[in-house]
DNA sequence: GTGTTAACATGAGTATTATTCATTGTTTCT
DNA sequence: AGAAACAATGAATAATACTCATGTTAACAC
């Protein structure tokens, strides 16, 4: 069976143009490399070289091997280095995703200066895998996600980010806007839902309580701006975290209802595998210093 | 250090979704790849699977290997496959080349017929390798190569062919045209000689003839109907095989005369490695059978 | 919960493979 | 012909890969 140390060895002789001179630069005897071949050759059913005098001399077949080595060994010593970058936390890439498109308006600048303390160490965020950050998480396809709830993962590792609470968004004009008592599901059932959809299983909220609040009628929007637009003027209410819905009271003609405090909280968690690197414990902590205690993650 | 059967076993354990499975495919036991998963990741330093739950899900370095292996094993399974139809003599190709550009007038229709006996074997006719074909056969570039004379190399294995005799082709006006005996080296002392040049160093007449022709000029010209036709107008002299010059003399004005036996025969020799395949032996038996004897290898 | 199954991990022993050492056989050079 | 350089070989040893038997863990059923 053909073997990558047939192929450094083939390779070596070759370029060395002896099988003594290719030992010693392998750290290896002349025997060792001399049955290599011999094994090779006598497995494949093919001569590999033309005993040519003192010399061996590749033949068309020896060749066609040389040929694919050269293919073959680059990608392969590319790959060792990598590897060996990535042990020496050189190399090492955290790729980050949230639950919430939200998040990543004040994502960014928490992450200011994690480069200088870890140089080595490349941030991405990954936006394909927001609302599954867990999935991908479990995949290998991301190091970091921001989740609200452990969703009763065992095998993944939760640090406590921050708590927000949900508030539900409406115009002024609205019969509710009056109201001075925390909002319960039950509010909803006669309401019309104006919600982020991302794709026909998606929106914004989480799932639960989207069922939960069960409303008479739900509108998907995917774009924030027209969502809001709509509530202005009466066509529904919307639900999102009280730090994202601030921004938009001084707009007018909105008005904001908290949900009741059991109901309305999320909680907030960086969530990892549990073994994780020296960086992106770093960055946990990081980010877990700077949110702590806030109910405002976008003025952290 | 990182071998070809550690990338066949992850390839598989990713592509059947478990090490049991991936171990059954792989005719070995899953014990046998957990150990091999384990050696690899502890000597290379870097966690290639994360343990989720039972099962082992690929991680940012494991993907990175998987990447290099989508790139590497469709090579070495190309190769394998291409040594296999090697070994099965179904792929097999004979390059073939000559000391002398005039010879591939004649060789083609000898190697006619040749396809039918043997399907799995390709002719190729090398041209960059003429007037030096026994290095290139040395250096695993020919399998075959018709050369005048064994050079008293005896790593290679030499069949005789034929033997023809040069002359020299001249105007029916010049003062040598008149002689009714053979020529000798020194006939040449006094005259231009008039050759086929490639290169600098390389003329279609061996380079020991030359040399003991040693004429008083010698133009090179790489086009061999402008040679005749400045032979024709008595500019010079050239010398060609008899059965080269032949198809010349039939144009006017020009005569041709033999050298004297022993200087001007050559010797005709199949070179080839000394362990031939059969094909290979079949075609210079075909080639030897139409040549020997003849004295026109244009003609038989 | 408790058992059961399915999956991976581990350690010890065995089988296989790779390497070395010592030696022999060739070829080339002088 | 002798020496030097190189490759091939066989036997012994070192290294490695694999199996077997068993342990551990998580998921699932009841």
């Amino acid at each position: 069976m053909l073997t990558l140390q047939h192929l450094y060895i083939i390779e070596k002789i070759t370029s060395e143009g002896s099988v003594t001179r290719a030992a010693e630069k392998l750290n290896l005897t002349q025997s060792a490399l001399s049955h290599q071949i011999r094994d090779l050759e006598a497995a494949s059913g093919v001569r590999l070289f033309n005993r040519i005098g003192k010399k061996l001399v590749l033949n068309e077949a020896g060749q066609r091997v040389v040929t694919s080595s050269q293919k073959v060994l680059p990608v392969i010593r590319e790959l060792e280095a990598e590897l060996k970058e990535m042990r020496e936390g050189k190399k090492q890439t955290i790729r980050i995703s949230t639950e919430c498109y939200t998040c990543y308006h004040w994502l960014p600048r928490l992450l200011t200066g994690f480069q200088e303390d870890y140089p080595g160490t490349d941030i991405q965020i990954v936006a394909e895998a927001t609302r599954r950050p867990m999935e991908y998480l479990e995949a290998g396809k991301l190091e970091l996600a921001l989740v609200n709830g452990t969703n009763g993962n065992c095998s993944l590792h939760f640090e406590p980010l921050f708590e927000d609470r949900m508030v539900a968004l409406l115009s002024d004009k609205h019969p509710l806007a009056l109201r001075n008592t925390p909002l319960e599901f039950s509010d909803m059932h006669s309401e019309t839902l104006v919600a982020f959809q991302i794709s026909s299983s998606n929106n914004l909220l989480s799932p639960d309580l989207v069922s939960n609040l069960s409303p008479k009628k739900v509108i998907h929007i995917p774009m924030t701006e027209a969502i809001v637009e709509m509530v202005r003027f009466g066509m529904g209410i919307t639900v999102m975290a009280e730090w994202a819905a601030r921004q938009y009271l001084s707009t007018g003609g909105l008005t904001t209802l908290p949900f009741r405090s059991e109901i309305g909280t999320r909680h907030w968690y960086a969530c990892t595998h549990k073994d994780r690197s020296e960086p992106l414990a770093g960055l946990v902590g990081r980010i877990q210093a700077a949110l702590l205690g806030t109910e405002n993650p976008a003025a952290a």
